[in-house]
RNA sequence: GCGCCCAUAGCUCAACUGGUAGAGCAACGGACUCUUAAUCCGUAGGUUCCGGGUUCGAUUCCCUGUGGGCGCACCA
C-alpha cells in the first residue's frame, strides 16, 4: 500500500514526478494555477455534439487525466470530469510550445483544454486541442484501471479492488472506480429525496445535541466523552428521540432530523457505530400515520434511484409499493417458525428459547422472550416489504399500548429483505405511565448495561403535556444499502472507520 | 470476544512437494501526427506485513504480533 508517511524523494515514481514538475517550471509553467473557465461538462459534448461540431465552436473542459497515449509529435489523453470521460487530441503543429506539457503530463494530473470537437477514425467523440493548461501536477501515482469495450461487453483490467485500500483511501476509489461514485452519489441523492418529501409535508428538519449529558430514547452502550470547560462527562447520542419529543411537547409539532447516531458496538454487515438515522415526530398522528409515511419514503426514494418501486436486490426482487402487508409478531411466529406463543406457559417459551440458543439479557420477562424469538427466527425470513406490529409491552417503555389489547404496544418496525429498517411507535405520552415504565426499566440497570439511565428532565417535559404524537426512525444507511443493491454497511459509508495505518 | 481466510513491485496477480522472486499494467529511454488495454524496441523497479523458530537453505512450514476480509456472538 501507498505508504502514509510525507512523499519518500528517493521513491522512484515520485522522484520522477517532482522532476517533471521542477522542468515545468523552468520552462515557465505554473503548475498550481488558480483557476479555469470551464464551458462544458463531458457529458454536455457528447449530448451537443453534433450542433457543438456543425458551428466549430470552441469547448472549455477540465478533468482529471485517466490514460494517456503519446504519438510522437501528437496524442490522445482521456479527461475525467464529474459527468465522465472524453478523449482529447493534441497536435504539436497546433500546440507549439504548449506541447511540451502534453510530454511531462502523468495520469491524474489535471488539464484543461479548450478546443473544437470532432469524431475520430474510430468514432469518438474528441477535443481537438487548440490549448492545453495544467491545473495541477500530481505528485503520487494513481492506480490504473483499464477498460475494455467489446461488443457492449466491458473488461476491467486490474481493477482496483482491495478493500481496505479502498476504504482507506476512499479518495482513490471514488476516482479510479466510477460506481463507487455513482454508489455515493446515489446515497445523497436518497437522502435528499427524502428531506425533499418531508418538506413538502410541511415537516421542519431540526438538529439535537451530539454531546449529552445523559443519553436515552434506545438501549445501547454510549460513547463517553468530557467537556474541559464545564467539567463535566458528556455522551454521544445514541438516540434523538428524546430531544425531538420535547421539541414536539414545545410546540414544534412536525419536525425531523437525520443524524447520526452513535453506538459503542460492532461493526458488522449491518451495523457502524456512527450510522445515519431518520427521525420523524408528527403531533396528532399514530403508528399508522408513520406507517404510511414510511411506505412513501420507500416508494419514493426507490423511484428517484430504480426509477420504479420493484427493485432487484441480491439477485430477488423486492416490491416496495404499498400497501406493505402488516404482520402481528405472534403470527409472524406461527406462520414462519410454527411457534403459536398465545398458547404456550412461560416456561415453555422460555425452554423453546434456550433450546434455540437464543438469550434475554437480564429477567426473561415474556415479552422479552417473544421478542428474542422473533428475531432469532423470523427476522432474515421476511424478504417483501413487512410491517411486524403488536410488539410485546415490555419491548420498550416509550411506546402507547395497543389500544386493543394492552399487552401489547403499537409499534412497528419495517423489515425488507430480511432486515430491520426501522422502528415507530405511537409516542406515549402518559406522564405518570411513563414515569412509572422509565423508573422501572432502570432498575435493571445493574443487569442489561445498555439500559439507559432516567432521564429526569424529559420526564418533567411530558409532565406539561405532548400531544398524541407518531415517531418514525429509518436507518439510512440501510436504505441505501437497499436501493444500491449493497449487503456491506461499509460499503454506503464513505470513510468507514479503521483502525490506523502504521 | 470466538472461528476461518488473506497480506509478494505503485496497481492486479504468479512462484509444484522448502532451493533467497516473475508477468501484465503503470514508470523510465527510444520510435511513432486518428490512438484507445495503442503498438514496437529497450531499461529499471522487491526488507515477499513485523518479529521469532525449524532448516544447510523459508515467499513457502511453525509460533507471536500488526492490519484486513468473511462468518458467529453482541447490536431492544
Amino acid at each position: 500500500m501507498c505508504p502514509l508517511s510525507p512523499p519518500d524523494f528517493q521513491d522512484e515514481l515520485i522522484r520522477r514526478r517532482l522532476e517533471k514538475l521542477s522542468k515545468l517550471r523552468d520552462e515557465g509553467v505554473n503548475p498550481y494555477p488558480y483557476r479555469f473557465c470551464r464551458t462544458h461538462l463531458s457529458r454536455q459534448i457528447r449530448e451537443d455534439f453534433q450542433r457543438l461540431e456543425s458551428s466549430g465552436q470552441q469547448v472549455a473542459i477540465a478533468g482529471r487525466v485517466m490514460s494517456i497515449r503519446q504519438h510522437g509529435k501528437a496524442g490522445f489523453a482521456h479527461l475525467q470530469d464529474p459527468a465522465g470521460r472524453i478523449q482529447i487530441y493534441v497536435r504539436q503543429d497546433t500546440l507549439g510550445e504548449a506541447f511540451a506539457i502534453f510530454k511531462l503530463l502523468d495520469i491524474g494530473d489535471f488539464l484543461g483544454v479548450v478546443g473544437k470537437v470532432f469524431r475520430t477514425k474510430t468514432d469518438e467523440i474528441t477535443v481537438a486541442a487548440s490549448q492545453i493548461e495544467l491545473l495541477c501536477k500530481a505528485i503520487r501515482q494513481l492506480p490504473i484501471v483499464k477498460e475494455k469495450d467489446e461488443e457492449g461487453k466491458k473488461t476491467i483490467y486490474d481493477q482496483f479492488s482491495g478493500k481496505e485500500q479502498r476504504y482507506r483511501q476512499r479518495y482513490i476509489d471514488l476516482i479510479v472506480n466510477p460506481e463507487v461514485k455513482e454508489l455515493f452519489q446515489c446515497r445523497f441523492r436518497i437522502i435528499s429525496t427524502i428531506r425533499r418529501l418531508l418538506d413538502e409535508q410541511g415537516f421542519l428538519e431540526v438538529e439535537t445535541p451530539v454531546l449529552q449529558s445523559t443519553y436515552g430514547g434506545a438501549y445501547a452502550r454510549p460513547f463517553r466523552t468530557n467537556h474541559h470547560a464545564l467539567d463535566i462527562s458528556l455522551y454521544l447520542k445514541i438516540s434523538p428521540e428524546l430531544y425531538l419529543k420535547r421539541l414536539v411537547i414545545g410546540g414544534m409539532e412536525k419536525v425531523y432530523e437525520i443524524s447520526k447516531n452513535f453506538r459503542n458496538e460492532g461493526i458488522d454487515r449491518t451495523h457502524y457505530p456512527e450510522f445515519t438515522m431518520l427521525e420523524v415526530y408528527q403531533a396528532y398522528a399514530d403508528y399508522n400515520d408513520m406507517m404510511e409515511l414510511t411506505e412513501e419514503i420507500f416508494e419514493r426514494t426507490a423511484c428517484e434511484i430504480c426509477g420504479r418501486t420493484q427493485i432487484q436486490y441480491q439477485g430477488g426482487e423486492i416490491d416496495l409499493s404499498r400497501p406493505w402487508r402488516r404482520l402481528r409478531m405472534v403470527d409472524a411466529l406461527k406462520q414462519y417458525a410454527d411457534i403459536d406463543v398465545e398458547t404456550m406457559s412461560d416456561e415453555q417459551l422460555l425452554s423453546l428459547l434456550r433450546a434455540r440458543h437464543l438469550e434475554v439479557k437480564g429477567e426473561p420477562a415474556r415479552g422479552l422472550i417473544i421478542n428474542a424469538l422473533f428475531e432469532g427466527l423470523v427476522e432474515e425470513k421476511l424478504i417483501q416489504p413487512t410491517f411486524i406490529i403488536g410488539h410485546p409491552r415490555e419491548t420498550t417503555p416509550l411506546c402507547k399500548s395497543d389500544r386493543e389489547n394492552p399487552i401489547y404496544i403499537e409499534r412497528f418496525e419495517p423489515f425488507v429483505a430480511g432486515c430491520e429498517f426501522g422502528n415507530a411507535y405511537s409516542e406515549l405520552n402518559d406522564p405518570l405511565l411513563q414515569r412509572e415504565l422509565l423508573e422501572q426499566q432502570a432498575q435493571s440497570r445493574q443487569i442489561d448495561d445498555e439500559i439507559p439511565p432516567v432521564d429526569n428532565d424529559f420526564l418533567r417535559a411530558i409532565e406539561y403535556g405532548m400531544p398524541p404524537t407518531g415517531g418514525l426512525g429509518l436507518g439510512i444507511d440501510r436504505l441505501v444499502m437497499l436501493l444500491t443493491n449493497q449487503t456491506s454497511i461499509r460499503d454506503v459509508i464513505l470513510f468507514p472507520q479503521m483502525r490506523p495505518e502504521s
